[in-house]
DNA sequence: TATAAATAACGACACTTGTCATCAAGGAGA
DNA sequence: TCTCCTTGATGACAAGTGTCGTTATTTATA
């Protein structure tokens, strides 16, 4: 089963993949405990849990047991997950355009000096 | 009402968007053509009435009457809507980070030697 | 061992999204 | 005037989303 056909994360399942992005390996409650820190909320454990069974079925996460316990973890690399974000939006809002995409970028956010020096690193590095 | 403060648009909802950004007013028939060549679909009339309409409640069409027609308009410019988008992926997705957005990007997708001089020359303009 | 705390499993529910079919009213011809 | 096409208005509906509450089963712990 390729990356691309997984169906798309959705910005709540997003916030649960990210907690087990960061920690690697993680059970529910674990992930609600991260969750509701790193985003502020205050949802409840059933939530998570049934959030984690949804992302089970569309095939980002997979869980085995260990011990009592049930540990879950992703099957795709944030990067590759995120790149897939990137793109769609990139097609889909910028006609494949990255140049429009960075410009849109400018438009609405301060971008520090330190970045526009690692944006320059990045493309010097592309170009080979 | 401020921009930010409308409703995030659905993937369908950009589409029928694209369609009056580009043409600037249409009616409901006329967006129906443009959608369905543009993205090689075969939405029926009234699926775009509805989300026309929806689009109306969520702010970001009018309409007016001319003659015996409904005539639509967009209420926020398309530079400003997708540089929504691209500030909501890159604050949810890539933590703010222009240079992670970018590096996800060249990750998957083939930018021409073209791109990537236009990017330099962003860049430098922005830096001023 | 009796109880309280932690788990996993369901069932629920209100809302949103994507798509239609159908109906009623207004014009445009025959 | 009668009929047909266009246009606007609704009602519908199956999926998908975001959030819970409740229950049954373990697992510590007093």
């Amino acid at each position: 089963m390729k990356k691309g056909q997984l169906p798309k994360l959705t910005p709540a399942e997003f916030e649960i993949m990210d907690a087990v992005w960061k920690s690697g390996k993680l059970t529910v409650t674990e992930i609600l405990r991260q969750v509701n820190a790193a985003n502020n909320r205050d949802l409840k454990r059933s939530t998570i849990q049934v959030q984690v069974g949804r992302l089970e079925e569309k095939g980002w996460l997979t869980h085995r047991r260990e011990g009592n316990k049930f540990i879950f973890q992703s099957t795709v690399p944030r990067s590759e997950a995120s790149a897939a974000i990137a793109l769609d939006i990139g097609e889909r809002v910028f006609g494949g355009s990255c140049v429009e995409l960075v410009k849109a970028f400018f438009r609405r956010s301060a971008v520090s000096p330190e970045e526009i020096k690692q944006l320059r690193e990045l493309i010097d590095k592309y170009e080979e």
